[in-house]
DNA sequence: TTTATTTGCGCAATCGTTGTCGGGAACGTT
DNA sequence: AACGTTCCCGACAACGATTGCGCAAATAAA
């Protein structure tokens, strides 16, 4: 509460605050003696400089914002450690809000952390984020930014992304191989970066195998409270019906696996489902589930890296364009099936 | 970037920094002419007025923080939607910090966001925290603190907890309605609160149903990596073998359940198991896994409620004490079972 | 007309810290 | 003795906003 500070080592030594300050900085033009009896003392009670006062002066915090739509969310939570261990590294602290996937919330985040002048801000996009005036304002102004994951093109900033594509690319080439061609992909709203690029791997992955992309077998589905279920069911109506599932999300794939399993369709012998997803139980589900797993750890380290040099190096040098990793395709029982001669 | 400040205003309008804060705050010494002029060109400059300095001035920050062992926990963010839900009802910012099971990292989030003048702090406490002098020290300095999940009746501040008592308890006789004797539990460190609450309630119980309480079968599992199956093989070896797995965490639930696969043990026919966890996948996995649930959002919220009135009447009157929430036993597949005749 | 009162606004201090400037004392140099 | 250096240190302003005080002009009351 009572914080000491440094007026308070001025006057308890007899001393300027300037003197004080620079004898704490180790300034040359500071006798020594001085410089130890201020320390000294400093040290005794406990001098901590108040960061406040000094954003307020240097305009900056060290202090960089993460946000996200939601951490309870594997992949994000991942990601925030990897952001965190580069971060403190480097003497950064990072302070976590979530948007709670509704654009209000984004960009009154985005304002809030802005005006408490973090230097820097690492944002994956709320689903329902299509328009990015918010960030283009802020990116136009020079302020750090980096986008990771849900990122837009219409920002010029660092985009660090999994290889959605290939990651879609080869969970949909899996399905395909193990004999599956009526591939139903449930995903999310189409606007999103990731929506668009885990899309366009299942259909050229498609299309390498001569299988007819249908239309009627992808499904773009929202946030809400129980909307997976009805989704799945209009899939399964649809004819020819579907023999496996490719979902996008976590949500989705836990959802659809909840619907499957409540609908008694079997998994992998009726359908396959296999989802984009970082879920850490994948393994222990009933089936266990396959999964495409994003490097979240390294995305969100190299996204901390990217904002990191964007604040220190203040040159327009700015390292723009996006660094892809690959996913990784871990098959487990929910699409395992032996492939038809 | 270059915000637009009262000084700017003042400039612009020929009027001074002091003319232009009361009319921007509608202080009735104003023209109502002059105050319409401030309003409108603020608004139209987007004038926001600077948190920084106004913290400096103030003291204040209109922010709680947030301090979590982990966010990568359904209990834990569950709670922080909790608290986000209340916090911003009442004009509060949150800001999230992990202290991933550190007390170190503990020690220093909580200096940290002190001296970012957070208003007050809701923490949950690191799995290695036994000495609480650091928060004992904020609480002494009248610093509003509250404590939730993971509490410590050293200190004398508002604490929210579920019953974890009952909860186990609850969790343990019913391992014991369906006829299990040698049940086991897995558990976390022995000098945090909830383990002890939560090994009462499992001792009060078996008492209650006269089978002896046999040190043997509880064990105290670290945070480490892969220590989850060697005790669960210890466990296995006791004689005479445990017939029930009753595990405290999220964490060792998944463990236990993933080490007694492996090992081939038939969940629920040998052994029943049952977590005292908010995993929102409990249904999903295989056997689905009975839980104990802990109200999550409602701790948050009547955590952030108790440390906004310890903000906002800064009065000795604080309202300390425990507060406790019933905690939830749903049955599922993995304790499933008749009960012996 | 003189004296109160109200109205509307500016000055300056404050929060904690740093940076710029400048100045006194002690020393060395001619 | 007069001057230049060096060494230490203090006064002051600044960051953005609020606020107590005071002051001038306008209005009301005497």
């Amino acid at each position: 509460m009572e914080a000491v500070t440094i007026k308070d080592i001025a006057r308890a030594l007899n001393l300027s605050t300037s003197t004080v300050s620079r004898a704490l900085r180790g300034s040359y033009e500071i006798n020594p003696e001085t410089k130890r009896l201020v320390m000294e003392y400093a040290e005794r009670m406990n001098y901590r400089p108040n960061p406040i006062a000094l954003s307020l002066k240097e305009n900056r915090s060290r202090a960089i914002g993460v946000i996200v739509p939601q951490i309870a969310n594997h992949f994000f939570s991942q990601a925030i450690n990897g952001i965190e261990a580069i971060a403190y590294n480097r003497g950064y602290h990072v302070i976590i809000f979530q948007s709670h996937e509704s654009y209000e919330r984004e960009v009154v985040t985005v304002q809030q952390s802005v005006s408490r002048k973090v230097d820097g801000l690492l944002i994956s996009l709320s689903s329902q984020t299509s328009d990015v005036s918010h960030l283009k304002e802020l990116q136009d102004k020079g302020f750090p930014l980096v986008l990771f994951d849900r990122v837009s093109d219409q920002l010029d900033t660092p985009r660090i992304i999994a290889d959605n594509y290939q990651g879609a690319f080869e969970a949909t080439e899996h399905l395909l191989q193990t004999g599956r061609r009526r591939i139903a992909h449930l995903t999310i709203p189409p606007w999103m970066s990731i929506t668009q690029e885990r899309l366009a791997g299942y259909k050229d992955a498609l299309a390498s195998y001569d299988v007819p992309f249908d239309e009627d077998l992808v499904r773009y589905c929202g946030f809400g409270e129980d909307v997976v279920g009805p989704m799945v069911d209009e899939l399964l109506a649809v004819t020819p019906a579907p023999d496996a599932f490719f979902t996008a999300s976590d949500r989705l794939a836990l959802g659809c696996l909840a619907a499957l399993r409540k609908r008694q369709v079997a998994i992998p012998e009726t359908v396959s489902l296999i989802g984009f997803t970082n879920l850490n139980v994948a393994d222990l589900l009933s089936p266990s589930m396959s999964t495409v797993i994003q490097p979240a750890v390294e995305i969100g380290q190299l996204a901390a890296e990217r904002l990191i040099e964007l604040i220190e190096r203040k040159q327009k040098a700015a390292p723009a364009g996006t660094v892809k990793i690959p996913a990784r395709l871990v098959v487990r029982e929910s699409s395992i099936r032996e492939p038809p001669e």
